[in-house]
DNA sequence: GTTCGTTTTTACCATAGGGTAAATTTCTTC
DNA sequence: GAAGAAATTTACCCTATGGTAAAAACGAAC
């Protein structure tokens, strides 16, 4: 959703898995269920098969702010933590129950090895994600809360039935009372 | 400085265009020129072989906001215009005298025709630059003016030597009076 | 359907940052 | 180095959003 679509197509993906024998495992998460946390390496690219997530962080009062959500057919990953060895902040929680294929360094490496072709893929997968945090910047600085909120309804209507309001407030970068506030005053 | 480094070694792209005859162009742009403006399809990937530049675009009531800052070794495009077609809302103003090399979709494809693991190296780019960005939408979000103030003089104190103080206010999201007011209480 | 816990709203005041306009400083250019 | 233009600061008041705390609404479990 907010994060990047795969531009695979997951049928292939499986296909793969199966010939180039990478061994890719699956993974469920309950609703409510936290699987990943911050200081613990984020090992894995989390490919969405189905249901929702959140990702957020904390900032030094310990308050959660997320930053972003990922629907079906997304990927997630700490880049922080994937790419570099960086220590990863994120916690990835399910807010739906979700399936997950998790693809390690090491698989992607193989793919990549029989595939080569996917790496455009994926290059324009990072090109898509940074443009539209791209953008995230760009409404952030140039629009209002009460704006960001209302394209927030228009893009993404299903966001409203899965994810709380809290969670809504954090990611639009305001606090849960102004949200409420905003939501009075239409 | 804010865009993405090309993990590139120059040297080597020089050597590659005269081997593969990719026929890149060099461009020469004087301090305060702007080389791309708004509504012109962007073409290239402009590499600043030297120099420094601004990226800005205009809010709906007209003013500037820049966007981010490019120094030597970096990367500029607009993504929405390179990558997809969509129509370009970026201005690229050179702060200095600048020198750029000139890279469009087709040669960029050439080489990568006769390079194919340099879509690795640009994979890697554009997963830095989205996780520069990630990092702004985080110091949006949990930061004060004042604390990205500091932390901008501190990551990039050349900055404050080249670029204006209302090019660096509406980069950090605030007005230049509120920027100069911060500037006073320090 | 009552109870308890969670989520959301409301109400209060506090404050960071915005908008306008004028004053000042700095930079150019002759 | 004087004149004019551009950049920056200052001062004024205003508004959006924050923080705290309590009230209300919602939901899950028995």
């Amino acid at each position: 959703m907010f994060s990047s679509k795969l531009y695979i197509d997951i049928e292939k993906l499986i296909k793969w898995n199966l010939e180039f024998g990478l061994g890719l495992r699956n993974k469920s998460v309950k609703k409510g269920e936290i699987f990943l946390k911050e200081g613990q390496r984020c090992k894995h690219l989390y490919y969405l098969l189905s249901g929702f997530t959140r990702v957020y962080y904390l900032d030094l009062e310990g308050n959660e702010i997320t930053h972003w959500f990922c629907a079906k057919d997304a990927i997630i990953t700490s880049p922080f933590s994937y790419v570099k060895d960086e220590r990863n902040i994120l916690f990835f929680e399910a807010l739906e129950d979700t399936e997950l294929i998790l693809i390690s360094a090491k698989q992607l490496d193989k793919l990549l090895h029989y595939k080569p072709e996917l790496s455009e893929a994926l290059r324009e997968m990072n090109a898509e994600f940074a443009m539209v945090l791209s953008r995230r910047v760009m409404s952030l600085h140039t629009q209002t809360a009460e704006e960001r909120y209302l394209n927030l309804m228009k893009e993404h209507p299903l966001l409203f039935q899965k994810a709380k309001l809290s969670h809504i407030a954090s990611f639009l970068g305001i606090t849960q009372q102004s949200l409420s506030r905003i939501r009075k005053n239409l």
